[in-house]
DNA sequence: TTGTAAGCGTTATCAC
DNA sequence: GTGATAACGCTTACAA
């Protein structure tokens, strides 16, 4: 279980170094001493040490990733595509979970650091994670981001086109017959949640209606947050005849609130939100919704960050933008009352 | 960015012994020279490798976890439960996901001790992951199971009563009024479908109603599994009026099929699973489930890892098995028409 | 309070 | 084809 080389090595009659070069496949040496090793190896359970021979070749094998919370269903396929991603080029993931919150976040960084990852995949906290990034990024150690950009970080990014996405959900939203829109979204301090206002204000301004601040309720991007919020628009005083959410645990928050109002969907109140739940429609096609693509940007995450740690990537920011889709089902319809 | 305890040193004007008493916090240096040394820490942005003090510690403070897939939403949570109890335990969590195939969750298996994690979570891929695991478990390596058990293999773990859970499930639907009830599961091979099978006919004989081998169809627990299932289900010489599929994604395939044959649930066929999805029901309160709570037991199944590690454990293997709760919602009705 | 020497398990280098 | 030696970055044990 914890045999060393030396043991084997023991073992078999050879030296240390006889058993590295049959460990790594190396040539030059002869048919009947591999075996002998081969049998000492198989005798002892060894298992060749990769904290050693990180250690050696400043190699760990290891890439770090971090995202507010797996469990998600939006970061779930995130995590999956990259671990794919990873292990076939031959890297192991480790995974941490933020919980949006930038001092855990720091924490990992540190630590995935100290544990030498060649490299850093995350989906940031937000603009505030520059912070927790900005001295890695000038260094030049291997860093991706996912899904959300960090204002005055240069650095290689995979996002969505949330301004047009946005755009796209609140274009259809108006072409049903809606004019009073709401938008559930964070602070400023997220770069999906800013991109996703602009869409919002260009679909309404495309549409010659008027943008209206106090249609737009800043709030957690959680479940809780999408609850106060959606209580927050039903108590406004010309009520909005749909809710655009940000993301998909906002509208979870949003619809608890509009269930427990006794507000039906979308016969009294439309909704739509960011984010798909795969395998969800099958069970019940309800939320229109503007889906990312998440294991396929995490794919490509992936890839760049590979290209950068393996060298062959240029000192050159570079952004893969992809495009999204509009599912319309029946949430979004028009309310038949009110 | 790779500087070391000697750089460190060097500007410091001290030995890297001192260095080292500095960042592990152990006493015996004076403020002054702490001082000097912290200056040059940051001056450095030296971050203390890991690699090289698991290598003296013998301790990577990494800890393995193996999952079919953390993009099931029913992993998803279980994986970040056990994250976030690592992480409070100053361990780190190197995912994989063994995508149910045997030979890729032996190849972890095996890196995964290469990188010296200190214990290993797995939900195996089936009875025959015994292969994988049976020498580790013989060497007392930490591993400890969840969600599955292992025919054969004596060692800690973690699981829902899926025998009850099947039972509270069928009995359910025989109570609504099913007679002919399909059970949809897998092959032999893994213990939760064995289990829930044994559930399913304690329901159906204390019903006094016959067991009917005829109505248990076998096939692959993901979605074309349950796709496929359902075909023939629905091709069946005497219909059943409900379909207990044996878990999330299975319950998802046979939606596919039942949707595609122009089969409303509950109006022509009912239909309930293992597995709630979190927030899902917020949405759309429609499948009826039983629920297990993923993120309390993987949490418990961390705790169990830890104590293993810790060695405060004691040689026998510990069970613990989690209640779990029927959740009835529409899906589960009897039948309109048929 | 601080420093020196040795070694954790590998492998690169060079010698045989 | 095979082996001795040193080194990767750190810490334990002991010395000063």
């Amino acid at each position: 279980m914890t045999a060393t080389v030396r043991d084997v090595a023991r073992l078999a009659g050879v030296s240390a170094m006889t058993v590295s070069r049959v460990i790594n496949g190396q040539p030059g040496v002869s048919a009947e001493t591999r075996q002998r090793i081969e049998a000492a190896i198989a005798e002892l359970d060894y298992a060749p040490s990769k904290v050693a021979s990180s250690l050696i070749s400043q190699k760990t094998g290891l890439i770090g990733m971090i995202v507010p919370d797996v469990s998600n269903p939006f970061f779930g396929p995130i995590v999956r595509g990259a671990e794919t991603t990873a292990r076939r080029a031959g890297f192991k993931l480790l995974l941490c979970n933020s919980e949006s919150d930038l001092r855990l976040e720091r924490e990992y960084v540190t630590d995935l650091i100290s544990h030498r990852v060649e490299g850093l995949l995350i989906a940031p906290v937000g603009d505030s994670s520059r912070q927790n990034l900005g001295r890695y990024v000038a260094g030049n150690f291997p860093i991706v981001l996912l899904d959300r950009l960090i204002a005055g970080l240069d650095c290689d990014s995979v996002t969505l086109d949330n301004i047009d996405g946005a755009r796209q959900l609140v274009a259809h939203l108006i072409a049903v017959g809606h004019r009073r829109i709401a938008f559930v979204t964070d602070a400023d301090e997220v770069s999906t949640g800013r991109q996703r206002l602009a869409g919002y204000r260009k679909a309404i301004e495309d549409a010659g209606l008027p943008f209206d601040e106090d249609l737009v309720f800043h709030t957690t991007t959680d479940q809780m947050g999408g609850y106060r919020a959606a209580q927050q628009v039903l108590a406004a005083a010309e009520r909005p005849s749909a809710i655009f959410a940000v993301n998909n645990m906002t509208a979870v928050g949003v619809m608890q609130a509009l269930r427990q109002a006794n507000i039906t969907v979308p016969d009294d109140m439309a909704l739509a939100c960011f984010d798909d739940v795969q395998h969800l429609a099958v069970i019940s096609p309800f939320l229109t919704v503007f889906d990312q693509p998440a294991e396929d940007m995490s794919k490509a995450a992936m890839q760049l960050l590979l290209e950068r740690i393996g060298g062959t990537a240029g000192k050159q920011a570079r952004t893969v933008t992809f495009p999204g889709k509009l599912i319309v089902r029946v949430s979004s319809a028009l309310p038949k009352r009110g």
